[in-house]
DNA sequence: CAAAACTCTAAGGTTAGATTAGAGTTTTTG
DNA sequence: CAAAAACTCTAATCTAACCTTAGAGTTTTG
């Protein structure tokens, strides 16, 4: 009775989708027009198809193809549409867990722009607390100090590598580190076999973990690697003319790394550090 | 010293990207290679531009377009970065909340995919305990029993309209029901003016939301809207023959909606309930 | 009966690459 | 030192789910 045909336009206002989606509903097969002028090639539809539209509608909300879709409505089979709602759980979970670690990275991003702009000028002492931390540290062969740039990238590139292999997320991959024992630091050695990065605080518990505790830090910032053996040098003096006892491993924080703009701006900052203990 | 050229393979191999990218990092131009040889056109890498890359690739991971990441790299503007940071925070704090619905939805429909699978066979009669339930309500003027399946669809859609205009998610849109007062189930009127959704437990609160408590109810399955005044008959007399006490008012629940396939099996799955006081 | 509103097909754009083909270049190997 | 292997180049085509546009034809409206 009721079988009032709509047109193409009508069908589309009706299910809020465009008309452009319908006709490719039409092509790829999952919807196709009750009935089609073989004249003008005018798509009619029936009220009936909403119920069809619906459940494509549905099926894409959950997260399917349209090519998933298709063979569900061809086939027909509540087998493989409870296959195939379960691997759309579990890959929605994926994406969730994703997800979760990206929102991490870009609050932390947020807060290392925040801390950059706000930043003290190069060559400024501070003492400050620094609560703790949570870093995946590698240990290396090589002695940074006694290479360049380009040695510190090679590791830095087999950190990510590690990262990468043990199945960890990337996206921890931000800011670096290298540490210094506390007995090359007093002796103003430069050496350093390990560098580090920061992760989570509920990052995965795994071996190369460690957790860096909180302390009153002398610190000192600056905004080039060159510069760190001069500066680790007052930074060492400070602490002596105040008569601070150094009482862990040295640490070299990249606080923010923007080295990759054109402009020459200062696009790197840095900052040096050791624990003191007080009484 | 350093300043090692590589080429292309060995750039993508050293950062794990593939040659391909590089390319197109290079022809959308965040990332030009450092020389590129004239007559031969191939392109040759410096150690240094792998912070670039990394930069990049960390950008990317933030869920930025290389379009975005150009013009930041381009500017090197922090308010921009920052700027660009916070909105794609947001927009990822947006994504997981879709998430969470769509993972919720996913959910319900293996449910109801298990229910159908396992559904008893048509006519079969059951008391059984049915927990509470949360449900987006809708009045009508008109009666859907005094009309074919066509107003049916069209209510259906002004549901879903006004889910979409109170901003609710549209993945709600899953079974439908309706309500039929007590009175009218005890006399077989068959007249409904309300019809709804169900939705999940933790859904936002809304004027339109009701709770449906947890009963003993009497129950009949069918697979046809057109067989429901028989089968409600029937359940009526059911209810009757064991002296059980109608609490409450008739829901004619949607199981299953499958009525969109192309072969012509059961595709559709209700059951009307009533629920009982005992003692 | 003309204008307005609608529909058709076909082609090209969107993202971030992957793939392929055909030609040229560099490195390795015998 | 020449041939083979490995590499690189450009350009075109493909992916998903549409959107946009252009030019031509159709239906509805005043």
């Amino acid at each position: 009775m009721d079988d009032k045909m709509m047109k193409i336009g009508e069908m589309a206002q009706f299910n809020r989708v465009s008309v452009t989606t319908l006709r490719l509903y039409d092509k790829v097969g999952i919807l196709k027009p009750c009935y089609t002028d073989p004249e003008t090639n005018y798509r009619y539809y029936s009220i009936h198809q909403k119920a069809r539209l619906d459940m494509i509608q549905y099926m894409k909300e959950l997260g399917m193809s349209l090519g998933e879709i298709r063979e569900i409505l061809e086939k027909g089979d509540i087998q493989l549409i409870e296959s195939t709602l379960i691997s759309k759980k579990k890959q929605a979970k994926e994406e969730m867990a994703q997800l979760k670690l990206r929102i991490g990275a870009i609050s932390r991003a947020i807060e290392s722009v925040e801390q950059f702009r706000k930043a003290p000028d190069c060559g400024m002492l501070t003492v400050e607390y620094i609560s703790h931390r949570k870093v995946y540290v590698m240990h290396t062969d090589t002695n940074f100090y006694e290479h360049d740039i380009s040695v510190y990238e090679e590791i830095l590139e087999d950190l990510k590598e590690n990262l990468i292999n043990q199945g960890l997320p990337q996206v921890y991959y931000c800011n670096a580190g290298t540490i210094m024992k506390k007995e090359d630091f007093l002796s103003l050695k430069m050496v350093s076999h390990e560098i580090f990065l920061f992760v989570d605080d509920d990052f995965p518990d795994h071996e190369s973990l460690r957790r860096i505790d909180s302390a009153m830090y002398a610190c000192i910032y600056l905004d080039s690697f060159d510069d760190e053996p001069e500066y680790a040098k007052r930074l060492l003096a400070y602490c002596e003319d105040h008569g601070y006892a150094v009482c862990g491993d040295y640490i070299c924080e990249v606080l923010t790394e923007f080295n990759v703009f054109h402009s020459e701006k200062r696009s790197m900052f840095l900052r040096l550090q050791v624990p003191l203990r007080f009484r």
